[in-house]
DNA sequence: TAAAAATGAATGAACGTTCATTTTTATATA
DNA sequence: TATATAAAAATGAACGTTCATTCATTTTTA
Protein backbone atom coordinates (compact mmCIF):
# COMPACT_ATOMS: atom_id res chain seq x y z
CA UNK A 1 0.00 0.00 0.00
CA UNK A 2 1.38 2.91 -1.20
CA UNK A 3 1.96 6.68 0.74
CA UNK A 4 -0.87 8.27 -1.05
CA UNK A 5 -3.45 5.55 0.62
CA UNK A 6 -2.47 6.53 3.64
CA UNK A 7 -6.01 7.84 5.64
CA UNK A 8 -5.61 11.59 4.45
CA UNK A 9 -8.38 12.42 7.34
CA UNK A 10 -5.92 12.38 9.53
CA UNK A 11 -3.57 14.43 7.58
CA UNK A 12 -5.86 16.89 7.17
CA UNK A 13 -6.87 17.37 10.81
CA UNK A 14 -2.93 18.14 11.50
CA UNK A 15 -2.84 20.68 8.59
CA UNK A 16 -6.04 22.28 10.13
CA UNK A 17 -4.46 22.26 13.59
CA UNK A 18 -0.81 23.41 12.38
CA UNK A 19 -2.81 26.84 10.81
CA UNK A 20 -4.69 27.30 13.67
CA UNK A 21 -1.97 27.05 16.31
CA UNK A 22 0.33 29.20 13.91
CA UNK A 23 -2.41 31.64 14.20
CA UNK A 24 -3.27 32.30 17.53
CA UNK A 25 0.67 31.85 19.18
CA UNK A 26 2.81 31.85 16.04
CA UNK A 27 5.62 28.83 14.88
CA UNK A 28 7.30 29.17 18.60
CA UNK A 29 4.08 28.21 20.20
CA UNK A 30 2.98 25.37 18.34
CA UNK A 31 4.51 22.75 19.43
CA UNK A 32 4.33 18.98 17.89
CA UNK A 33 2.25 17.76 20.89
CA UNK A 34 -0.10 20.48 20.99
CA UNK A 35 -1.05 20.67 17.25
CA UNK A 36 -1.39 16.66 17.78
CA UNK A 37 -3.57 16.91 20.26
CA UNK A 38 -5.61 19.16 18.57
CA UNK A 39 -5.73 16.69 15.55
CA UNK A 40 -7.03 13.88 17.56
CA UNK A 41 -3.61 12.63 16.95
CA UNK A 42 -0.79 10.89 18.52
CA UNK A 43 2.72 12.50 18.42
CA UNK A 44 4.62 10.05 16.59
CA UNK A 45 1.53 10.03 13.80
CA UNK A 46 2.84 13.75 12.71
CA UNK A 47 6.22 12.19 11.36
CA UNK A 48 4.09 9.47 9.05
CA UNK A 49 2.96 11.99 7.15
CA UNK A 50 5.60 14.50 7.37
CA UNK A 51 9.63 14.53 8.41
CA UNK A 52 9.39 17.26 10.50
CA UNK A 53 8.57 20.30 11.71
CA UNK A 54 9.76 22.78 9.20
CA UNK A 55 8.43 20.18 6.47
CA UNK A 56 5.19 19.83 7.98
CA UNK A 57 4.76 24.00 7.95
CA UNK A 58 6.52 24.25 4.70
CA UNK A 59 4.22 21.28 3.28
CA UNK A 60 0.93 23.67 5.01
CA UNK A 61 1.99 26.85 3.73
CA UNK A 62 2.40 25.38 0.13
CA UNK A 63 -1.04 23.85 0.39
CA UNK A 64 -2.69 27.22 1.74
CA UNK A 65 -0.82 29.14 -1.22
CA UNK A 66 -2.19 26.94 -3.99
CA UNK A 67 -5.90 27.17 -2.54
CA UNK A 68 -5.25 31.03 -2.07
CA UNK A 69 -3.94 31.02 -5.70
CA UNK A 70 -6.80 28.50 -7.37
CA UNK A 71 -9.64 30.69 -5.57
CA UNK A 72 -8.10 33.76 -6.94
CA UNK A 73 -8.56 32.91 -10.76
CA UNK A 74 -11.91 31.18 -10.09
CA UNK A 75 -13.98 32.41 -12.87
CA UNK A 76 -11.35 34.08 -14.51
CA UNK A 77 -10.86 34.04 -18.51
CA UNK A 78 -8.56 35.62 -20.34
CA UNK A 79 -10.75 36.42 -23.33
CA UNK A 80 -11.85 39.37 -20.47
CA UNK A 81 -11.16 42.82 -20.38
CA UNK A 82 -8.11 44.10 -18.57
CA UNK A 83 -10.24 46.30 -16.43
CA UNK A 84 -12.41 43.40 -15.80
CA UNK A 85 -10.19 40.90 -15.58
CA UNK A 86 -8.63 42.54 -12.79
CA UNK A 87 -11.60 43.46 -10.59
CA UNK A 88 -12.64 40.09 -10.73
CA UNK A 89 -8.94 38.69 -9.71
CA UNK A 90 -8.86 41.35 -6.78
CA UNK A 91 -12.93 40.58 -5.88
CA UNK A 92 -11.86 37.10 -5.53
CA UNK A 93 -8.88 37.70 -3.64
CA UNK A 94 -10.64 39.78 -1.22
CA UNK A 95 -13.63 37.15 -0.89
CA UNK A 96 -10.87 34.46 0.04
CA UNK A 97 -9.94 36.75 2.74
CA UNK A 98 -13.04 36.99 4.10
CA UNK A 99 -14.40 33.99 3.75
CA UNK A 100 -10.74 32.26 5.26
CA UNK A 101 -9.56 34.36 7.23
CA UNK A 102 -7.58 31.85 9.09
CA UNK A 103 -5.75 30.41 5.60
CA UNK A 104 -5.59 34.10 5.12
CA UNK A 105 -3.80 35.33 8.48
CA UNK A 106 -1.25 32.38 8.16
CA UNK A 107 -0.08 33.21 4.75
CA UNK A 108 0.65 36.22 5.68
CA UNK A 109 2.15 35.27 8.84
CA UNK A 110 4.20 33.12 6.27
CA UNK A 111 4.68 35.93 4.25
CA UNK A 112 6.72 38.25 7.11
CA UNK A 113 8.39 35.69 8.85
CA UNK A 114 11.89 33.03 8.19
CA UNK A 115 9.08 30.38 9.31
CA UNK A 116 8.96 29.67 6.00
CA UNK A 117 12.21 28.52 3.91
CA UNK A 118 13.28 29.67 0.91
CA UNK A 119 12.63 26.79 -1.98
CA UNK A 120 8.41 26.65 -0.03
CA UNK A 121 8.69 30.58 -0.60
CA UNK A 122 9.23 30.07 -4.62
CA UNK A 123 6.96 27.28 -4.83
CA UNK A 124 3.98 29.55 -3.69
CA UNK A 125 4.70 31.60 -5.77
CA UNK A 126 4.75 30.30 -8.84
CA UNK A 127 0.85 30.57 -9.79
CA UNK A 128 0.62 34.25 -10.08
CA UNK A 129 1.44 34.19 -12.99
CA UNK A 130 -1.86 34.96 -14.85
CA UNK A 131 -1.93 37.54 -12.83
CA UNK A 132 0.98 39.46 -14.24
CA UNK A 133 -0.27 37.81 -17.36
CA UNK A 134 -2.72 40.56 -17.52
CA UNK A 135 -0.44 43.03 -15.57
CA UNK A 136 1.30 42.79 -19.30
CA UNK A 137 -1.53 43.17 -21.30
CA UNK A 138 -2.63 45.93 -19.56
CA UNK A 139 0.41 47.82 -20.09
CA UNK A 140 0.51 46.70 -23.85
CA UNK A 141 -2.81 47.99 -24.20
CA UNK A 142 -1.70 51.47 -22.48
CA UNK A 143 -4.25 50.54 -20.02
CA UNK A 144 -1.87 50.06 -16.64
CA UNK A 145 0.82 51.80 -15.69
CA UNK A 146 4.20 50.71 -17.41
CA UNK A 147 5.66 49.68 -13.91
CA UNK A 148 7.44 46.47 -12.16
CA UNK A 149 5.04 43.97 -11.01
CA UNK A 150 6.26 44.31 -8.01
CA UNK A 151 5.16 48.10 -7.53
CA UNK A 152 1.42 47.01 -9.15
CA UNK A 153 1.03 44.04 -6.41
CA UNK A 154 2.28 46.59 -3.86
CA UNK A 155 -0.32 49.08 -4.20
CA UNK A 156 -3.07 46.82 -5.68
CA UNK A 157 -3.44 43.44 -4.07
CA UNK A 158 -1.05 43.94 -1.11
CA UNK A 159 -2.96 46.56 0.98
CA UNK A 160 -6.00 44.19 1.43
CA UNK A 161 -3.30 41.58 3.93
CA UNK A 162 -3.53 45.22 5.54
CA UNK A 163 -6.94 45.56 5.65
CA UNK A 164 -7.53 41.97 7.12
CA UNK A 165 -5.05 42.53 10.08
CA UNK A 166 -6.96 45.50 10.99
CA UNK A 167 -10.16 44.17 10.63
CA UNK A 168 -8.96 40.86 12.91
CA UNK A 169 -7.36 43.08 15.55
CA UNK A 170 -9.46 45.96 15.98
CA UNK A 171 -12.99 44.62 14.93
CA UNK A 172 -13.45 46.80 12.07
CA UNK A 173 -15.89 45.47 9.80
CA UNK A 174 -14.98 45.30 6.50
CA UNK A 175 -18.55 45.46 4.40
CA UNK A 176 -19.31 45.01 1.21
CA UNK A 177 -19.24 48.84 1.02
CA UNK A 178 -15.72 48.97 1.83
CA UNK A 179 -14.54 46.37 -0.52
CA UNK A 180 -15.81 48.37 -3.13
CA UNK A 181 -13.97 51.43 -2.21
CA UNK A 182 -10.77 49.22 -1.57
CA UNK A 183 -11.52 47.81 -5.28
CA UNK A 184 -11.67 51.57 -6.89
CA UNK A 185 -8.37 52.80 -4.71
CA UNK A 186 -6.23 49.32 -6.21
CA UNK A 187 -7.48 49.99 -9.60
CA UNK A 188 -6.96 54.03 -9.49
CA UNK A 189 -3.32 53.48 -8.58
CA UNK A 190 -2.75 50.82 -11.26
CA UNK A 191 -4.39 51.91 -14.39
CA UNK A 192 -2.74 54.89 -16.09
CA UNK B 1 21.58 53.72 42.27
CA UNK B 2 18.70 54.09 40.34
CA UNK B 3 17.73 51.55 37.49
CA UNK B 4 18.25 54.18 34.88
CA UNK B 5 21.92 54.94 35.37
CA UNK B 6 22.99 51.25 35.37
CA UNK B 7 25.03 50.45 32.33
CA UNK B 8 23.05 51.66 28.99
CA UNK B 9 25.83 50.41 26.72
CA UNK B 10 25.04 46.84 27.64
CA UNK B 11 20.64 47.70 27.53
CA UNK B 12 21.59 48.80 24.18
CA UNK B 13 23.57 45.61 22.87
CA UNK B 14 20.88 43.25 24.00
CA UNK B 15 18.38 45.47 22.19
CA UNK B 16 20.31 45.35 19.05
CA UNK B 17 21.13 41.44 18.99
CA UNK B 18 16.97 40.87 19.63
CA UNK B 19 16.73 42.89 16.60
CA UNK B 20 19.39 41.10 14.83
CA UNK B 21 18.92 37.31 15.92
CA UNK B 22 14.83 37.94 15.57
CA UNK B 23 15.56 38.66 12.04
CA UNK B 24 17.55 36.21 10.82
CA UNK B 25 16.00 33.40 12.55
CA UNK B 26 12.25 34.42 14.04
CA UNK B 27 11.64 34.64 17.55
CA UNK B 28 11.36 31.27 17.72
CA UNK B 29 15.04 30.74 16.83
CA UNK B 30 16.13 33.85 19.21
CA UNK B 31 17.56 31.92 22.66
CA UNK B 32 18.29 34.13 25.22
CA UNK B 33 21.61 32.55 25.43
CA UNK B 34 22.04 33.67 22.03
CA UNK B 35 20.98 37.26 22.56
CA UNK B 36 23.47 37.50 25.51
CA UNK B 37 26.32 35.90 23.50
CA UNK B 38 25.54 38.32 20.81
CA UNK B 39 25.25 41.39 23.24
CA UNK B 40 28.89 40.08 24.55
CA UNK B 41 27.08 39.57 27.72
CA UNK B 42 26.04 36.80 30.38
CA UNK B 43 22.52 35.51 29.84
CA UNK B 44 21.59 36.10 33.95
CA UNK B 45 22.57 39.95 32.69
CA UNK B 46 19.52 40.09 30.68
CA UNK B 47 17.10 40.00 33.64
CA UNK B 48 18.50 42.88 35.08
CA UNK B 49 17.41 44.99 32.30
CA UNK B 50 13.94 43.72 31.21
CA UNK B 51 11.31 41.31 33.38
CA UNK B 52 11.55 38.39 30.65
CA UNK B 53 11.81 37.44 27.22
CA UNK B 54 8.50 38.52 26.44
CA UNK B 55 9.03 41.84 28.21
CA UNK B 56 12.40 42.26 25.92
CA UNK B 57 10.72 41.72 22.73
CA UNK B 58 7.96 44.11 24.00
CA UNK B 59 10.28 46.55 24.58
CA UNK B 60 12.42 45.99 21.60
CA UNK B 61 9.52 46.68 19.55
CA UNK B 62 8.20 49.79 20.96
CA UNK B 63 11.64 51.54 21.02
CA UNK B 64 11.93 50.15 17.42
CA UNK B 65 8.03 52.06 16.40
CA UNK B 66 9.22 55.06 18.36
CA UNK B 67 12.83 55.63 16.83
CA UNK B 68 10.39 54.85 13.40
CA UNK B 69 8.16 57.55 13.81
CA UNK B 70 9.86 59.99 15.05
CA UNK B 71 12.18 60.04 11.56
CA UNK B 72 8.87 59.73 9.84
CA UNK B 73 7.86 62.65 11.16
CA UNK B 74 11.25 64.76 10.88
CA UNK B 75 11.14 67.82 9.29
CA UNK B 76 7.28 68.04 9.14
CA UNK B 77 5.68 70.76 9.60
CA UNK B 78 1.65 71.34 9.79
CA UNK B 79 1.62 74.56 7.85
CA UNK B 80 3.26 72.70 5.06
CA UNK B 81 0.00 72.04 1.93
CA UNK B 82 -1.82 68.63 2.35
CA UNK B 83 0.61 67.16 -1.25
CA UNK B 84 3.62 68.30 0.19
CA UNK B 85 3.01 66.97 4.29
CA UNK B 86 2.45 63.82 2.85
CA UNK B 87 5.50 63.33 0.51
CA UNK B 88 8.00 64.30 3.37
CA UNK B 89 5.94 61.70 5.54
CA UNK B 90 6.15 59.24 3.26
CA UNK B 91 9.85 59.66 1.62
CA UNK B 92 10.85 59.87 5.29
CA UNK B 93 9.26 56.54 6.08
CA UNK B 94 11.06 54.97 2.46
CA UNK B 95 14.55 56.80 3.80
CA UNK B 96 14.10 54.86 7.11
CA UNK B 97 13.09 51.44 5.81
CA UNK B 98 16.14 51.48 3.53
CA UNK B 99 18.43 52.88 5.80
CA UNK B 100 17.32 50.91 8.49
CA UNK B 101 16.39 47.85 7.16
CA UNK B 102 16.97 45.75 9.72
CA UNK B 103 14.72 47.96 12.56
CA UNK B 104 12.02 47.95 10.02
CA UNK B 105 12.08 44.25 8.69
CA UNK B 106 11.98 43.32 12.68
CA UNK B 107 8.49 45.67 12.81
CA UNK B 108 6.68 44.11 9.85
CA UNK B 109 7.35 40.75 11.43
CA UNK B 110 6.12 42.08 14.43
CA UNK B 111 3.45 43.16 12.82
CA UNK B 112 2.38 40.34 11.28
CA UNK B 113 2.77 37.45 14.14
CA UNK B 114 1.24 37.37 17.46
CA UNK B 115 5.02 37.78 19.01
CA UNK B 116 4.30 40.78 20.70
CA UNK B 117 1.03 41.49 23.02
CA UNK B 118 -1.36 43.50 22.50
CA UNK B 119 -1.18 46.26 24.65
CA UNK B 120 3.02 47.01 23.18
CA UNK B 121 1.12 47.07 19.71
CA UNK B 122 -1.47 49.82 20.88
CA UNK B 123 1.65 51.60 22.51
CA UNK B 124 3.18 51.57 19.08
CA UNK B 125 0.87 53.05 17.46
CA UNK B 126 0.25 56.10 19.21
CA UNK B 127 2.40 58.56 17.53
CA UNK B 128 1.26 57.97 14.13
CA UNK B 129 -1.45 61.16 15.10
CA UNK B 130 0.33 63.64 12.72
CA UNK B 131 -0.76 61.69 9.80
CA UNK B 132 -4.30 61.20 10.61
CA UNK B 133 -4.63 64.55 11.33
CA UNK B 134 -2.77 65.44 8.26
CA UNK B 135 -5.71 63.53 6.23
CA UNK B 136 -8.47 64.55 8.03
CA UNK B 137 -7.36 67.99 6.61
CA UNK B 138 -6.89 67.30 3.64
CA UNK B 139 -10.37 65.33 3.34
CA UNK B 140 -12.04 68.88 4.90
CA UNK B 141 -10.29 71.14 2.20
CA UNK B 142 -11.60 68.51 -0.51
CA UNK B 143 -7.79 67.01 -1.53
CA UNK B 144 -7.85 63.26 -0.05
CA UNK B 145 -10.57 60.89 -0.60
CA UNK B 146 -13.64 60.74 2.45
CA UNK B 147 -12.40 56.81 3.21
CA UNK B 148 -11.03 55.31 7.04
CA UNK B 149 -7.98 55.72 7.57
CA UNK B 150 -6.96 52.41 7.62
CA UNK B 151 -8.01 52.47 3.42
CA UNK B 152 -5.58 55.16 3.32
CA UNK B 153 -3.14 53.80 4.67
CA UNK B 154 -3.25 50.77 3.14
CA UNK B 155 -2.99 51.97 -0.28
CA UNK B 156 -0.51 54.72 0.73
CA UNK B 157 1.93 54.05 3.11
CA UNK B 158 1.36 49.85 3.65
CA UNK B 159 2.78 48.98 0.29
CA UNK B 160 6.12 50.10 1.14
CA UNK B 161 6.01 47.55 3.55
CA UNK B 162 5.49 44.44 0.40
CA UNK B 163 8.39 46.60 -1.84
CA UNK B 164 11.39 46.11 1.11
CA UNK B 165 10.27 42.60 2.00
CA UNK B 166 10.61 42.22 -2.20
CA UNK B 167 14.44 44.02 -2.11
CA UNK B 168 15.43 42.21 0.85
CA UNK B 169 14.50 38.81 -0.63
CA UNK B 170 14.72 38.56 -4.02
CA UNK B 171 17.85 41.37 -4.25
CA UNK B 172 15.71 43.85 -6.27
CA UNK B 173 16.84 47.18 -5.60
CA UNK B 174 14.54 50.21 -5.20
CA UNK B 175 16.95 52.66 -6.71
CA UNK B 176 15.50 56.78 -5.94
CA UNK B 177 13.45 56.39 -9.65
CA UNK B 178 11.47 53.34 -7.99
CA UNK B 179 10.78 55.36 -4.47
CA UNK B 180 9.85 58.07 -6.84
CA UNK B 181 7.30 56.11 -8.84
CA UNK B 182 6.02 54.25 -5.54
CA UNK B 183 4.91 57.86 -3.83
CA UNK B 184 3.24 59.16 -7.06
CA UNK B 185 1.58 55.96 -6.88
CA UNK B 186 0.64 55.81 -3.47
CA UNK B 187 -0.32 59.97 -3.65
CA UNK B 188 -2.72 58.77 -7.09
CA UNK B 189 -4.25 56.60 -4.99
CA UNK B 190 -5.56 58.60 -2.06
CA UNK B 191 -6.01 61.66 -3.68
CA UNK B 192 -9.52 62.91 -4.94
C1' DT C 1 34.40 49.13 51.90
C1' DA C 2 29.74 48.72 51.03
C1' DA C 3 26.45 48.81 47.44
C1' DA C 4 25.41 47.76 42.66
C1' DA C 5 26.12 45.19 38.63
C1' DA C 6 27.41 41.20 36.32
C1' DT C 7 28.39 36.48 36.05
C1' DG C 8 27.59 31.59 34.51
C1' DA C 9 26.73 27.04 36.31
C1' DA C 10 22.65 24.87 37.80
C1' DT C 11 17.63 23.83 37.42
C1' DG C 12 13.50 22.12 35.86
C1' DA C 13 10.23 22.43 32.30
C1' DA C 14 9.20 21.85 27.54
C1' DC C 15 10.49 20.62 23.19
C1' DG C 16 11.16 17.65 18.74
C1' DT C 17 11.83 13.21 17.64
C1' DT C 18 12.24 8.02 18.04
C1' DC C 19 10.91 3.29 18.38
C1' DA C 20 9.18 -0.90 20.70
C1' DT C 21 4.64 -2.07 20.96
C1' DT C 22 -0.33 -2.26 19.89
C1' DT C 23 -4.22 -1.63 16.89
C1' DT C 24 -6.31 -1.48 12.50
C1' DT C 25 -6.80 -2.83 7.81
C1' DA C 26 -6.46 -5.69 3.83
C1' DT C 27 -5.81 -10.04 1.91
C1' DA C 28 -5.74 -15.00 1.66
C1' DT C 29 -7.69 -19.36 3.00
C1' DA C 30 -11.26 -22.68 4.12
C1' DT D 1 -19.22 -16.02 5.30
C1' DA D 2 -15.91 -16.69 8.87
C1' DT D 3 -11.18 -17.09 10.27
C1' DA D 4 -6.17 -16.54 10.00
C1' DT D 5 -2.41 -13.70 9.10
C1' DA D 6 0.68 -10.42 7.50
C1' DA D 7 1.34 -5.73 6.39
C1' DA D 8 0.37 -0.91 7.43
C1' DA D 9 -0.83 2.59 10.50
C1' DA D 10 -0.97 4.50 14.87
C1' DT D 11 0.41 4.87 19.48
C1' DG D 12 2.65 7.14 23.55
C1' DA D 13 6.31 6.56 26.87
C1' DA D 14 11.02 7.59 26.76
C1' DC D 15 15.21 10.14 25.18
C1' DG D 16 18.39 13.63 24.58
C1' DT D 17 18.45 18.50 23.83
C1' DT D 18 17.51 23.07 24.37
C1' DC D 19 15.33 26.62 26.50
C1' DA D 20 14.13 30.50 29.94
C1' DT D 21 15.15 31.60 34.29
C1' DT D 22 17.47 31.67 38.97
C1' DC D 23 20.85 32.60 42.47
C1' DA D 24 25.19 31.98 45.02
C1' DT D 25 29.30 34.08 43.92
C1' DT D 26 32.52 37.40 41.89
C1' DT D 27 33.67 41.79 39.87
C1' DT D 28 33.02 46.60 39.31
C1' DT D 29 31.73 51.06 40.85
C1' DA D 30 31.11 54.89 43.95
Amino acid sequence: MSAVSKSQKKREALVRATIKLVNNNGFHAAPMSRIAKMAEVSPGTIYLYFENKQDLVNQVYIEVKASFTNFAFKDYEEHLSVEKGFEMIWKNIAEFKLKDMEEAMFLSQCDNTPMIDEASRKEGLKHLQPLLDLWIRGQNEGIIKNVSPYMLYAFSIYPMAFLMNVQQRELYELSSKHIDEAFKMAWNSIKI
